[in-house]
DNA sequence: TGTACATCAGTGAACGCGCGTTCACTGATGTAC
DNA sequence: TGTACATCAGTGAACGCGCGTTCACTGATGTAC
């Protein structure tokens, strides 16, 4: 598997790690759409076409970041999610931390960020490769309320007539364990999660949220509570029946 | 003011006018990083360099077009916040078209509204003249919460210690009239509500959620709610003191 | 009302630039016998 | 262990392209007297 026979491929493995490294600098110079093949050779001493040995176009180079980026915040998430994924009563605290983590990869790299939560490149449609990757942070959010409802039960209102067959089919395919209205709920904050890393990101909080940490927690904790997890020490008023 | 004096000036409105028209298909075509003067000058039947006597650099245009998307997002946003302003006892109704409203621009003008609520485009700062125009969504926001808070009282749980300096600071830029602690809720609310539109236009909602009306319309309820809004008919618990 | 002058929209050529991609090639590394 | 051959990383030149911006110019529109 990840034993490497020759020196050849050694490195093959290595050079790609190099153009990669290269154009993510480039990426944080520069942005996605001046990201340039050329650039990249240059900077590495390679004439451009030698890059081609290695990627066969520039939007396969692209790709290869945007699932880089993908791992990468879904790495640092899961991290944060499995500590302390033991301690009972934790589970909003788990949340919490799932959270920052993700909005302190995107600080320490806003541009590889953008790259996948930003606008869509022109002209460029992501393959199926991304679409594993691009979930991993979801899953992670899943995998703590999924702990949180079998330790004590998630409380929330039922669904109105309108949203049940959507929500209940979202939780067919996401989390067939969650109550429909926690999966509903879960989409909405997943989303409404990376709205205020963007406007973080992105400069709309310029001149307008100082205290940028602060405001988020705060707004994550209300997430918290908008699926259905309460702060520790609470307990819920209307507990759904949970396993184990 | 709007009186145009002559028919010279009244062709610089007109070319103005056209030029920024054929920019925004091209946005739409390409993307804002491909948009190119000189094709937008083929496409008028002119020479680039003409264009040069009515935008400076391909900057200024992009700033024009900037401006007008945040005018534009921001007048679908105030025209369904003022329909219906003076029937109390609707205020989450009105909140919801308004959130309703800016979707429904950005699904109408997707390229428009990466431009500015995406990625920052490479090598270009917003000038100040963006600043106004991109807070009017917001403001239109912060109108109904006035509304409501002098009508009924706004619910809202009080701050812990650490936001209260900042939830202060930005109650007093914003809203002096509004509680803190709304304030803060409503900033969150502001980047949670992009956050829901831009996941659905730019991708991240794709094999997830199918009925994307109903579950925006079912988030920025309970958006509403985590500003203190309460649904037709309810009454607040514990209804701070409203003026009037 | 008529004339002299100023303003300004649009032209056309040019500068200098960087890009992605292809292709025939060289020479080093690996493989099979 | 040695040799013949296949593989493949990297070269260098070239193709064809589009871009933003400058500049001296022409000719039409507007203005002052």
């Amino acid at each position: 598997m990840s034993t490497i026979r020759g020196a050849r491929e050694r490195a093959r493995v290595e050079v790609t790690a190099a153009i990669k490294d290269e154009a993510r600098k480039q990426l944080a110079a520069d942005g996605a759409a001046k990201l340039s093949l050329r650039a990249v050779a240059r900077e590495l001493g390679m004439v451009s076409s030698a890059l081609y040995r290695y990627f066969p176009s520039r939007d396969e180079l692209l790709t290869a970041l945007i699932v880089d980026a993908y791992d990468a915040i879904g790495l640092a998430a899961e991290s944060a999610g499995t500590q302390g994924a033991g301690e009972a009563g934790s589970h909003a605290t788990r949340w919490t931390e799932v959270a920052c983590a993700a909005r302190s990869w995107a600080l320490g790299h806003p541009h590889e960020y953008a790259l996948i939560y930003g606008s869509p490149v022109p002209g460029y449609t992501a393959p199926q490769d991304t679409v594993g990757p691009a979930s991993r942070v979801g899953l992670v959010l899943i995998g703590v309320l999924r702990d949180a409802h079998r330790d004590r039960g998630l409380a929330l209102p039922p669904l109105g007539d309108a949203l049940r067959p959507e929500a209940a089919r979202m939780a067919a395919d996401l989390a067939p364990d969650l109550p429909p209205e926690v999966v509903a709920a879960l989409v909405a904050a997943w989303a409404q999660l990376f709205g205020l890393i963007s406007f973080e990101l992105f400069g709309q909080f310029n001149r307008v949220v100082e205290e940028r940490e602060l405001l988020f927690r705060h707004a994550v904790r209300e997430l918290g509570r908008s699926v259905g997890l309460l702060p520790e020490g609470d307990r819920p008023s209307r507990a759904v029946a949970g396993a184990a």
